[in-house]
DNA sequence: AAATACTTTGCAACTTAGTTGCACCAATAA
DNA sequence: TTATTGGTGCAACTAAGTTGCAAAGTATTT
């Protein structure tokens, strides 16, 4: 486990300080996205800005990703091994309206969209609203 | 012109007080879909919480859409008269890195994705950034 | 027209997320 | 060891959004 967040820090060239392994750490156990508030909450006492530095340095050397899932705050989670954030790579997000989860769909790519003459893509950003599987059987 | 912003907001059955008209009148001068902050800087005297309220009040009554742009500040601009916000009738926005402006692509409809099984989609917001027309041809 | 109720507006104050400057500490290189 | 670099933590701040409450305006009822 822990020779496993070194391995990712090592692949994306991020030194592997403690603050680092455990934010990777946490970041590794959680089932869906969470952002800076979040993460702070897993921690007994710790700074805001280093986890919001260790995020940023995180989304720069593309160890993790953010997802701006439309609830106003940036969520974060992990990347596999190999990606590099291209468009091509990118996936679906889901953001569930009862649960307040935000969800990784690593096996749903953005389908490609035409643009107008002219229009050039670098980055595309899809976020599905509504209900996940275990909020949609609860009804 | 007046009339058609009265005749807009009685189609969506919203009151139309002078603020409301001063406010659907400047957004639909706009080319881009801006935000509360900069919707605030168009008025030379005027209370945030007002237009704030305004466009929340817009927003439930689909005189206009708010975008989440992934800049943080979430954006407005009118709906169709017709437009009841469907996930059908959803279109893709685009955000210019370079001029930093919001577009609605009212043209290019959001394509349909797969979701996994039991997930429930109630809407989609779908915003690729890059480079605008405009923007692209002066490189 | 007067009295009542409802809606809209404006001020002030607050919350929350994100961000920056600066000082300190740890690790590494010369 | 000293110098340099990078990481961490505190404090303070910004920017956007939000709420409570009171005043002003509009509509409705009698």
């Amino acid at each position: 486990m822990k020779e496993s967040i070194n391995k990712s820090l090592e692949i994306k060239k991020v030194k592997p300080t403690a603050m680092r392994q455990l934010v990777l750490d946490i970041l590794s156990k959680q089932e869906h996205a969470i952002g800076l508030p979040e993460l702070e909450a897993q921690f007994a006492q710790a700074d805001r800005t280093t986890l919001y530095r260790t995020l940023k340095t995180f989304v720069t050397k593309k160890v993790i990703h953010s997802i701006d899932d439309g609830t106003g705050t940036i969520k974060y989670a992990i990347c596999k091994d190999t990606c590099q954030c291209n468009p091509n790579e990118l996936h679906v997000h889901f953001y569930c309206t009862k649960c307040e989860k935000t969800t990784c769909l690593t096996d749903i790519a953005i389908p490609d969209v035409p643009l107008p003459q002219y229009y050039i893509a670098e980055n595309i950003n899809m976020v599905v609203k509504g209900l996940c599987d275990k909020c949609s059987k609860k009804n």
